[in-house]
RNA sequence: GAUCUCGUAGCUCAGUCGGUAGAGCACUUGACUUUUAAUCAAGGAGUCAUGGGUUCGAGUCCCAUCGAGAUCACCA
């Protein structure tokens, strides 16, 4: 043990033996909020001169002491609450009651009180002759110590930061310490919050039914990933982590829901790196009778409203590494091919495939044997397109390939009726005219059976269970796939998904 | 998985050519009845990530391991 944790508890055996509990059981009744008191404060001062205090003249705060600065009988310290931090001024006879021989003051307050500890407080708001607004505290009571000392970030009056808690692992790892010294970092999670009850609340009104399905499933389908595995013991089965809901949704629009949706975590057991956790969050929606067009301008909507509820002026746009992206529609509707003739000059859908192969050889972009004419089509748009879509762009209507759960296109043969949402240059949505035919569906599937015997370990499982719903009858259907955590970094500027998620995965300690 | 960078006090960091481990904040003791990065005085605090090697001598050089970050690869 440290020092200074050894210094803290013996604090704590002292305040025992002084007679005060260090982690009372009782309710503390708070009944103002620091931020509210220092926005909120007013005072006037009469025609003699004197101050009339005008609110907040019985208040009792909770919180932790994050700063205390001794002067003698008097003694100033900040306050932490949820909502920020407030200045107390505690004086010694007050703190006495009176007392002369009362140990409260220089034992308890000025000596076995350290930071990071949490505290009441009942007494009335004043301001100090500095002008800051402050509780003048009448009533002190010990809630909880801390034994462990803080990494306490100061600031001076011109806002420069000092011994800022800023090792990316220790933050990690001790989430509960840098959401206590980082407020900037607390910012990100309440917008995360604020993001995904936007949509939930942008989806109650549309009248969609907000569901659950399983994690655990016997067929992990939906989307091509490996998989967690795990075993059941009384079933005695291997069970896996879902990797997606999809097909449990469209069981539910088969069984009669118009609309459904699921805020889901989702597990990948693949690598990990800046926007990729092994858990992540995926908002999933399926509506019937519609199509894909009607879901763009849903996304459009969804995403306006989002921004707007994030945007501290209620602007539709977000700041993102120097880029102002607007999320006000329409949006930038750009098919497959149209996409990489901009960008390359390739006209793929004439190109044969050796033509795409040799274009790729000439801008070496990697490629093997195995591809097919729409793999090289999507490894050209990922090289060549994807990053150049900054401002939010629908890319639509890609090879039938790539897409097993995906309606043929109504007009254009070999193409899909899906598109893709990009922001800054990543996905951020997926979404389709659903594939509602059972015998296109059960022929997709018999497709990537093959592509698995080839070896291609991320092909997708076949579900005999959500063909037989199928057959049973789906009505066309639109559906959408969100990355919560994707849209999270872009609405708050993060680079990393592990600044958007509390606890990201990290190897174990030690 | 590959490459690069990093790991020194509770926090943020310095540590020269290989020669007794440093600073600020935090902590301890004392002073101070409106301070606010409070101030002033004194003091304590370290398995230099871990293990090995080279050397008379290693925080420093070499190797391995662990952990982290970045870039790349992979990845709906």
């Amino acid at each position: 043990m440290t020092e200074q944790e050894l210094i803290r508890r013996e604090a704590l055996a002292k305040l025992r033996e002084l007679g005060v509990d260090p982690y009372p059981a009782a309710t503390f009744e708070v009944t103002a909020m620091a931020a509210d008191i220092v926005a909120n404060y007013q005072e006037e001062i009469l025609e003699d001169g004197t101050k009339n205090r005008l609110n907040f003249q019985e208040v009792a705060l909770a919180g932790r002491v994050m700063a205390s600065r001794e002067a003698g009988k008097a003694l100033f310290m900040n306050l932490q609450d949820s909502s920020g931090r407030i200045q107390l001024y505690l004086r010694k006879e007050e703190i006495n009651g009176g007392k002369e021989d009362s140990p409260m003051f220089d034992a308890v307050v000025k000596k076995l009180l350290d930071l990071g500890d949490f505290i009441g407080v009942k007494g009335f708001a004043f301001k100090t002759k500095t002008g800051e607004v402050s509780v003048h505290v009448q009533e002190f009571t010990f809630l909880s110590k801390s034994l462990r000392p803080l990494p306490i970030v100061k600031r001076d009056a011109d806002g420069n930061i000092f011994d800022a808690f800023t090792d990316p692992e220790a933050r990690y790892r001790m989430r509960y310490v840098d959401l206590t010294v980082n407020p900037s970092f607390r910012e990100i999670f309440i917008k995360r919050s604020k993001l995904i009850k936007t949509m939930r609340s942008y989806l109650d009104d549309l009248g969609l039914l907000e569901v659950e399905t399983p994690v655990l499933q016997p067929i992990h389908g939906g989307a091509a990933a490996r998989p967690f595995v795990t075993h059941h013991n009384t079933l005695d089965t291997t069970l896996y982590l879902r990797i997606a809901n999809e097909l449990y949704l469209k069981r539910l629009i088969v069984g009669g829901f118009d609309g459904v949706y699921e805020f889901a975590k989702m597990f990948r057991n693949e690598g990990m790196d800046r926007t990729h956790n092994p858990e992540f969050t995926a908002l999933e929606f399926y509506v019937a009778y519609k199509d894909y067009h009607w879901m763009m301008d849903v996304t459009e909507q969804m995403l306006e409203k989002v921004a707007r509820a994030l945007h501290p002026d209620g602007a539709s746009t977000a700041e993102f590494d120097g880029q102002v992206l607007n999320f006000a529609g329409p949006y930038r509707r750009l098919t497959m091919y149209e996409a990489i003739s901009e960008y390359t000059g390739l006209d793929v859908e004439t190109a044969t495939e050796a033509d795409l192969r040799a274009y790729c050889k000439r801008e070496h972009i990697e490629i093997d044997a195995t591809m097919g004419k729409a793999k090289l089509i999507d490894e050209i748009f990922g090289e060549k397109v994807e990053a150049n879509l900054i401002q939010p762009t629908f890319l639509i209507d890609y090879p039938v390939e790539m897409s097993p759960l995906t309606k043929v296109h109504r007009s254009k043969p070999g193409l899909v009726e899906r598109f893709e949402l990009f922001v800054n240059g990543k996905e951020v949505a997926n979404a389709y005219s659903e594939l509602n035919d059972p015998l296109d569906q059960r022929a997709r599937f018999e497709e990537q059976l093959q592509l698995a015997a080839r070896g291609d370990e991320e092909a997708m499982a076949l579900d005999e269970d959500f063909l037989r719903a199928l057959e049973y009858g789906m009505p066309p259907t639109a559906g959408i796939g969100f990355g919560i955590d994707r849209l999270c970094m872009l609405f708050t500027g993060q680079a990393s998904i592990q600044e958007v998620l509390f606890f990201p995965q990290m190897r174990p300690e030690k």
